[in-house]
DNA sequence: TTGACATTAAAACGATCGTTTGATACAAAC
DNA sequence: GTTTGTATCAAACGATCGTTTTAATGTCAA
């Protein structure tokens, strides 16, 4: 199987300029004129490799994006791990660090993350192969770590409902950037990056684990 | 001026149904062909009436989701004054009651809010519309309230990420509901969605106020 | 009734869309 | 050297896009 012939360059690229563009403007946005100029390649390229441009799009999350969340996911465990008991701080920290510095690239991230609200806001094919892959499996590692120490009398509901929060705020830091830039005005340097992980941590901590410091009193 | 005849009819008819495929579908996905069909009129309606389809969806924005947006924040507005002082729990509630329950339609609210990720995601035109009439003043307007009640030394980025992150909750379960559903199997009924609010309230709260309750020891 | 104006209607415009075709280039197998 | 299969290419396909045009309506003022 292998490469029997050097073709693979010419996937590698689609892959890479179609996930660009259509995290930056959607499927619709994006004609498959525009993917293979950008991966400097033929017209035909698209169908010939991928069949067709849907076909594609599923490709960029089978072959792109399920790889890299699977990536972040390992480093939060990893990160976790060094923090030892996974106290919701540390679970916490772990989550902030992993989706808002973590391994990826600035580029890259954002990449990520558009993708995702895409898909949260109208579900395709893709969804599917994101929730099963990813995140059913993900979000339920982190109720099963969570749920021991979380306040005793703590619905699954509402274990839940902690967890999808943190998220909710990881996904809006990293999707509308642009935007909060020009509400607020602060750029997205490094120094407010660190800030912001800051502040998120401290109050997605202070959302999940209110009842931890008044265990520890 | 007024209405010389009787043709206002048919705008109504074209924002309602633009805005609504608008936000389901996005900009590029939605034809103009789709939208006069749905709105009972012929194709040369959208350009007659408001010139091109680009203007059409700044006029979405002008005529339907900016009024919405003022009548949101009345309604917070009013909720807060019957609270009595603006402390941040008074302010998460209302906050989230406006925003999650408050004087919108389950439709009218999920159209309203997909929009505005739309616009979070890509600003277009549209985005500095909504920020200097809605979202500058409002937040503005929030963090002058907030800033005597909050703990001291906070400063006034910090402030503001706290809002921010309030509104990255209430955007994220009015945006993802398919997609929640989907994920957790929670269904969006009433008694889900009060829950949602007890929740989203109470987390906000954590992380708004942690040190009003330490004041209050 | 006539003229002016506002609105709707059908048809067509050129441009661009996703996809297909058929020819060509090239490397390995025989 | 011929064959075989893979990959790329230019060109064209029919469909649909946003927009324009032109004619047909309907409505009110004169």
């Amino acid at each position: 199987m292998a490469q029997k012939h050097k073709s693979d360059v010419t996937k590698e690229h689609l892959l890479n300029e179609a996930e660009g563009l259509f995290a930056q403007k959607g499927y619709d946005a994006v004609s498959v004129r525009e993917i293979t100029k950008a991966a400097n390649c033929n017209l035909a390229a698209v169908n010939y490799h991928f069949g067709n441009k849907q076909n594609l799009y599923l490709e960029v999350f089978r072959a792109r994006w399920v790889p890299r969340a699977r990536l972040l996911q390992e480093h939060f465990r990893k990160s976790l791990a060094a923090q030892g008991s996974p106290s919701p701080t540390a679970v916490a920290k772990a989550l902030a660090e992993a989706f808002l510095v973590g391994p990826l690239s600035d580029k890259e991230r954002h990449r990520h993350h558009q993708l995702m609200v895409r898909e949260l806001g109208q579900p395709t094919e893709a969804f599917e192969l994101v929730a099963d892959q990813v995140m059913r499996p993900f979000f339920k590692g982190l109720a099963d770590m969570l749920r021991p120490v979380m306040p005793e009398g703590l619905g699954e509901e509402r274990l839940m409902l902690n967890i999808l929060s943190i998220f909710a705020m990881v996904l809006y830091f990293n999707f509308a950037r642009v935007a909060v830039t020009r509400i607020t005005g602060y750029e997205y340097d490094t120094a407010f990056k660190a800030r912001l992980v800051e502040h998120i941590v401290e109050f997605s901590l202070k959302g999940l684990g209110g009842a931890e410091k008044e265990e520890l009193r």
